[in-house]
DNA sequence: GAGCCGATATTCT
DNA sequence: GAATATCGGCTCC
């Protein structure tokens, strides 16, 4: 299935689907690669989403279509990504959580500040991949210097509450990828 | 490794 | 004012 269609479904269903595909970063010229391992979905009816009380300033990305990239500032201090998904006017995504990097890892550590832990979380893997405030709304399937490619799947994935939320705790809408029987 | 805590922009009350 | 889709540094095992 091409991503364009996993984009343009919900985004529960496009999320795990997201697993092993690479998220490619030329930001300043410089490349870096990360493949997805950690997601988490968000959707309009869902009180844990930004998208829940409708569109704001910071969160009306979320409402553009399938495949857009939303960038927001988590607690005052970190960028955080996610992959738009499902059709425009639908204020649905997936939170971008971890990966493990492919590529300009020595780029990455240097954004970074150090050796280790440099895309085990949403605010570390926008660091870096370079991602700020400024690409927010950018196109993940059109060429530019933020891409989202097809990677291979996971051999298993792990489905878990979402964390870090204090809303409709229960949902299972975490997926992680395991690397292992 | 686990647990506490400060930093701090945006949204909502 | 309060809460927040986090992180890194610190303490104490």
């Amino acid at each position: 299935m091409e991503l364009f269609d996993i984009l343009s479904d919900d985004s529960v269903r496009a999320a795990p689907r997201l697993l092993g595909c690479r998220l490619v970063s030329e930001i300043e010229g410089r490349r870096a690669v990360v493949e997805i391992a950690e997601v988490e979905a968000y959707r309009e009816d869902d009180p844990a989403s930004h998208s829940f009380a409708g569109p704001t300033r910071r969160n009306r990305t979320m409402f553009g279509r399938g495949g857009l990239l939303y960038v927001y500032r988590s607690y005052g201090v970190h960028w955080c990504a996610n992959v738009v998904t499902g059709p425009e006017g639908k204020g649905a995504a997936v939170l971008l959580r971890g990966g493990v990097p492919i590529e300009g890892e020595e780029l990455m550590r240097a954004r970074r500040g150090r050796d280790d832990h440099l895309v085990d979380g949403p605010g570390k893997l926008c660091q870096a991949l370079g991602i700020t405030g400024e690409h927010d709304g950018v196109d993940l399937l059109a060429g530019g210097p933020l891409r989202l490619e097809p990677g291979p799947p996971p051999r298993r994935v792990v489905v878990t509450p979402r964390v870090g939320i204090s809303k409709a705790k229960e949902k299972p809408w975490r997926f992680v990828a395991v690397h292992d029987g």
